[in-house]
DNA sequence: CATAGCACCGACCGGTCAGTCGGTCGGTTG
DNA sequence: CAACCGACCGACTGACCGGTCGGTGCTATG
């Protein structure tokens, strides 16, 4: 019967989505070498064989996780490159959209970078392009919308999106270590900083 | 004769030293957990039994070689906290310093954030201690500088020399990509990028 | 020449972990 | 009911790796 077929993937996928989603919390707690297959596959409430029936490698299970969550992530960030509006407006809702992820998704992006080491060519290009595609390539484009239209200073638009990016994961980090600020409060002072600076401004004309 | 017993301490410390400088190369350009005692070993020329003559354990290694080294960059680092100027000049003489050294040494710093998830309690620690005292801390004495003689605007010092110590990898990563760029411009773009922001200016009026 | 000490050697051990494989079980099809 | 299939099981293996230990040779002193 086409239901029992329907149940079986349905069944199928469910497993395989409780393992990614095992591997994703216990990734982001620990080093890719210190978790085991073992721990994922408990966590996950199957035996290691089931965790080899659906996925071939740890580092392919490794793989699949990041670009199911890459891939989960990419509406958010198209969605305010599409957007009509200022390059601060625009990156403004793109941040705010990566603020509002749990914990766990924000961790994920940091990831990439911190075991980008421990794969070998295939699977490590595999995750630079998935990755550099999904958050730093809509930064850019919204970035050299800004330059373009002259809301920010020429220069090269990879580095100043990389600039921006570097900020958001620093400050927030730091927001997360103290307890004090909200999101928007995080938000106006990461957008303050890239594009205002850190120098005092004469406002007032105190000098 | 006292020759003689300086030759064996001389011997000895040459020995580590060059377990220590295989084992700084290879931590660079991997994993932790994937370089192993005998590749280090056997880049250092050594077998097993001789890097554990010298060193506890493959940890402690890895610690040795980060004291090693910061104790070396700490030099550079407090001859701009020490020096008399604007935020601005000290600033750019720590990085200066930063940036005129040779790639693996400035790989290192990130070294720390990349494997420190890897270790325990004690270890751990120590890493921890050793590498806030050698950078970051030296960024915040100056940022807390500034902001008290005005020079930046009022805010969280920690979170701002954070976001300094960010942009400055991040833009010498990027400018270590593509060809282009002298030190002294890069110091310039990410003391530019810091103190006024990416904002345009309206410097000529050209509106 | 004898004795002692230290740097270093390299075979070995205990443990860990990714990956395998023969098998079970519940559902489906003819 | 029989033949089959795919999801899943779990004991096992082979490789690897951190760390050990008994030994070797070189140097220095008496």
């Amino acid at each position: 019967m086409a239901q029992s077929v329907t149940d079986t993937q349905t069944r199928s996928e469910a497993t395989a989505a409780r393992i990614i989603a095992a591997a994703r919390t216990l990734f982001v707690s620990g080093n890719y070498a210190d978790v085991t297959t073992d721990m994922i596959a408990k966590a996950a409430d199957v035996t290691k064989g089931g965790l080899y029936h659906h996925f071939a490698s740890k580092e392919q299970l490794y793989v699949s996780m990041m670009l199911s969550d890459l891939e989960a992530k990419r509406l958010i960030f198209e969605q305010a490159t599409a957007m009509e509006g200022s390059c601060r407006e625009r990156l403004a809702l793109l941040t705010r959209g990566f603020l509002e992820l749990p914990d766990e998704d924000r961790e994920l992006t940091r990831l990439v970078r911190r075991d980008i080491n421990t794969f070998s060519g295939d699977e490590r290009d595999q995750l630079v392009r998935a990755y550099q595609s999904a958050l730093p390539e809509q930064v850019a484009a919204i970035v050299t919308d800004g330059i373009n239209n002259g809301e920010l200073a020429p220069g090269d638009a990879r580095i100043l999106s990389w600039s921006f990016i570097a900020l958001v994961e620093v400050v927030i980090a730091r927001y997360a270590d103290h307890v004090f600020g909200s999101t928007e409060g995080r938000l106006d002072h990461v957008l303050d900083l890239f594009f205002e600076g850190a120098a005092a401004k004469p406002t007032g004309g105190t000098e």
